[in-house]
DNA sequence: CGTTGAACCTGTTTGC
DNA sequence: TGCAAACAGGTTCAAC
């Protein structure tokens, strides 16, 4: 569910109820997936939520300490494929999943819901949590295209398997890279070494222009995505590769295939997006034109 | 270095 | 109808 969209449709929907709230009480239920529950319910009553921002996938919620002595952060929560947040009043029936309710000053509550426990989430001090932070690459919104081309450059990997890459580019995931590379002409398993300049451009431009524009859509509810009002968002209806195989390509009319590349779905035009010559499928030869 | 497959866990959809 | 298999927005790690 969640992407770079996603995480940021929730995001502008936590501000409003969340901003300048002090967290009186923290209640967790599963904690498997938590970095240190004990932390979570020690160190963050008392907090004041001072901002809501995002960074890739990940949420960040700033703390405001709440004395001398502590030297809490942020909360920083990961929705995985399934997580969810919402504020609701405190009296509202829980729904299955619910893993973590962090009591608010004003009688509301915010929750946090995930079916499948992929999620994350950690209280944090300033240098652990610019510690998790550190290893993601550059915003898919604000990159260069020169500095889009030498990171495409630097490593002989799949395109796709590149773009999913947070280390590269944070916050897209399947359903962005398979959409971006369909505007792009791209074949999902093509060598990002290989491009052209001309592809290098038009894969910065689709990138930028699909993530825009499913953030003003309010995101794709494939199953189950909600904003943090708990509304789906509707750029699932103008996905044009992801999701649509067998249908016609939007462009050429030719049946939309799906593959399997860096281990995901992956939705394409044969025709649109023009297979590598030598990759994709089998054709395992011995190679001695190896050179080192 | 890079790829593949499995694992994490639960729910939903698809196929026989 | 029923049950099993396949599949799902993500990330990480072992094995090759």
């Amino acid at each position: 569910m969640p992407e770079l969209p996603e995480v940021e449709t929730i995001v502008r929907g936590l501000r409003q109820p969340l901003v300048g709230r002090r967290i009186t009480v923290v209640r967790l239920g599963k904690t498997d997936f938590m970095d240190d529950p004990a932390a979570l319910e020690r160190d963050v009553p008392g907090c004041r939520i001072e901002e809501v921002t995002r960074h890739g996938k990940f949420i960040v919620m700033r703390l405001s300490p709440r004395n001398e002595n502590s030297a809490v952060e942020g909360l920083l929560v990961h929705l995985g494929m399934t997580g969810h947040l919402s504020v609701t009043r405190a009296e509202e029936p829980v729904v299955n999943h619910t893993h973590a309710f962090f009591a608010l000053d004003n009688g509301r509550e915010l929750r946090y819901t995930d079916s499948r426990r992929f999620g994350r989430m950690g209280v944090f001090e300033k240098a652990a949590l610019e510690q998790v932070l550190a290893p993601l690459g550059h915003d898919p919104l604000e990159v260069t295209r020169s500095d889009f081309a030498k990171r495409l450059a630097g490593r002989r990997s799949r395109i796709k398997a590149m773009l999913l890459d947070q280390r590269v580019l944070r916050g897209v995931g399947n359903i962005y890279a398979d959409e971006s590379l369909w505007r792009a002409r791209i074949h999902p398993a093509r060598l990002a070494s290989s491009f052209t300049p001309q592809q290098v451009k038009a894969l910065h431009r689709a990138i930028a222009d699909v993530l825009k524009q499913a953030i003003l859509w309010r995101g794709s509810s494939i199953s189950n995505f909600r904003d943090a009002d708990g509304e789906p968002g509707e750029y699932q209806l103008r996905h044009r590769a992801y999701g649509r195989e067998g249908r016609p390509c939007f462009r050429c009319k030719v049946k939309i295939r799906r593959i399997i590349v860096a281990g995901r779905s992956s939705f394409f035009c044969p025709r649109c997006q023009r297979a590598p010559r030598n990759s994709g499928i089998q054709t395992k030869r011995k190679s001695t034109a190896r050179k080192s």
